[in-house]
DNA sequence: TATTGTTATACTCTATAACTATA
DNA sequence: TATAGTTATAGAGTATAACAATA
């Protein structure tokens, strides 16, 4: 007697679906608090990380398309943990910086997705997480192997 | 030097994110020429190995709201795939069913997404992608721990 | 009264074209 | 002319309320 969903369990996009969306779900619960979602706390945290990034720059690091990055920014801007300033050298440009309530509230996002890691991982041994943190590093490495048609294009 | 996203990766979020984000759109451009999405496809594969099934339960097992899966079953039904047949118990409820082309279509999709799936996971031992499985596995278990607060409510 | 399938709808995420101001 | 940020918009995907037919 097996699953209904058995065959499909034999697929990697399946298991990572439902995977991704548990932890999707559970992601936001923790940082509804804070004011934040996956995408703007993933935004604080690499400007954080990068002080005087340009908005292009971190659109490209973090594959998110410019114009959506913009709505991002307006949210952390407006709750005053961003500061989109000019840039000396190119006043088309802005330089991207957190500001200390920024700091602040980044350091303790940070603090509540490190617990909740633990939590999604718990009964996952530390050999079993550094394997599954490799395998998802070579899956995106994979990527764009496929064999022609693929590459968009061809409407 | 490490990269700007260095401290996103840490978490198990962040690289399952952009793993499943490659493995989407991979898998979406291997189901174009089956005139197939990830949904169609995996509701197609579950009749198909529960035939009789019906929409509600097939709704629940693969967590989709049933009004959308009426949707994915009129794509479904309209390209010759699938029959919403009348029950013979229970006249409000459909027993779905797939025709033999939507048996042979379902056929050549999992070759192919079985060919996909060896490409993505190309470079990942036996033993890392048996421990990828169960850990994807027991995420989904370790699902809904969250503490309190979380059940919304405390705006 | 409850349930099955359905309709309508809304909200989020994501993707593209085109504008403006600078370069 | 090309690029940075922006605006508007369109398309998926997902979620909820409410209805008709049936239980």
């Amino acid at each position: 007697m097996s699953a209904p969903d058995a065959t499909l369990s034999s697929f990697m996009g399946y298991d990572m679906k439902r995977a991704f969306n548990v932890i999707q779900n559970d992601l936001n619960v923790t940082l509804q608090p804070f004011g934040l979602r996956m995408v703007t706390f993933s935004v604080l945290v690499v400007i954080r990380d990068n002080p005087g990034l340009k908005q292009t720059q971190l659109a490209e690091i973090l594959s998110i398309e410019r114009p959506n990055m913009v709505l991002v920014l307006d949210d952390l801007e407006q709750m005053g943990a961003v500061v989109r300033g000019r840039s000396p050298d190119d006043r088309r440009a802005h330089e991207l910086t957190v500001t200390l309530k920024g700091r602040r509230l980044c350091d303790r996002a940070i603090d509540a997705v490190r617990r909740h890691d633990a939590r999604l991982a718990a009964g996952i041994s530390d050999a079993a997480r550094r394997s599954l943190h490799a395998a998802l590093r070579q899956i995106q490495m994979n990527a764009g192997t496929q064999d022609d048609h693929n590459t968009v294009s061809g409407t």
